[in-house]
DNA sequence: GCATGATGGTAGCATTTGACACCATCTCCG
DNA sequence: CGGAGATGGTGTCAAATGCTACCATCATGC
């Protein structure tokens, strides 16, 4: 029972590294500073401001902070200070929301159109590098898989 | 050549959603704002406390701090920082490191293993509640591919 | 229309995290 | 031996992140 048996299917005993969100936080981490390395920091860009920008930019119709908030789970407070130095640098601008003065649609400038233009084809380089060792199988499978543990803990664990 | 053929093995075009980077973040805090909330909360550890105790109570023979900054890839100083908590709540203690007067072997106390015998079964419970719904096989598989992206980038992208 | 509570967004504060400089000790080499 | 540089560890400060309180506007009920 209490027998040091290798070939049980589930460890009895903690091991941190095999324990998962542990080696999650690890791996992403490892990716995180990889990724804050290289093309943000050349267009002095944090990852928030990256990400607002990126979501900007693929939602057409423009979008509130609420509503990246909602689809990137970043605090509204990240968001509000991303959005805030975004437009300061022109990037960004906000359109009045009609029907609600408290909110704007956010839309990119021109400039950050161009910007988008340049970075996203890094970013998709970089992530190509990283990855480039895996074949397109294994990567799908483990995107569905993080999806699935997303999932998972939304549903309520 | 710049056709947007949605067949082509890879996409062209980013969307944040399917940046492998982003959904790694994305999924490992939801993950850890998990883990942060329950057991850790409880025994009023920090993560990385927590991290020295599994680590410590894992190597029988004491580990340096230094030690275990490579095997977590934490910063020394969060290193330091946790260490010196931990020895001021008395779950953790120093050792001379015979040979070298500036470092030091960290062992648990008593109250250290009582605590980590406390808390480790918490924490492989609440691993299984997350990933209660997968199989072992998939959970192996996501595992192994976590570990071979930590080795992508460490051999230098 | 006008209190009352909800919501979008911001400001200020506390906490966490890492970068950098520093001290003590060790190692190496003349 | 005894400098010169490397290494283990800590103190200090700046940047990042999140919580709470707050302001403006909205929606609802009287």
């Amino acid at each position: 029972m209490a027998s040091s048996d290798a070939s049980s299917s589930e460890p009895a005993q903690l091991r941190l590294d095999d324990f998962l969100p542990y080696r999650l936080s690890f791996t992403s981490n490892l990716v995180s500073d990889t990724v804050a390395g290289t093309y943000i920091a050349l267009f002095d860009l944090r990852i928030p401001e990256w990400r607002l920008i990126a979501v900007v930019a693929e939602e057409e119709g423009g979008i509130t902070q609420q509503g990246i908030g909602a689809r990137t789970r970043m605090d509204k407070v990240t968001v509000s200070r991303a959005a805030i130095a975004l437009v300061e640098r022109g990037l960004m601008a906000r359109m009045p929301h009609k029907g609600d003065k408290r909110s704007h649609h956010l839309v990119l400038t021109e400039a950050g159109r161009e910007l988008y233009a340049a970075v996203a084809p890094k970013a998709l380089e970089l992530e190509r590098r990283i990855f480039a060792r895996f074949d397109p199988e294994e990567l799908a499978a483990f995107t569905r898989m993080l999806r699935r543990i997303d999932a998972a803990i939304l549903d309520g664990v």
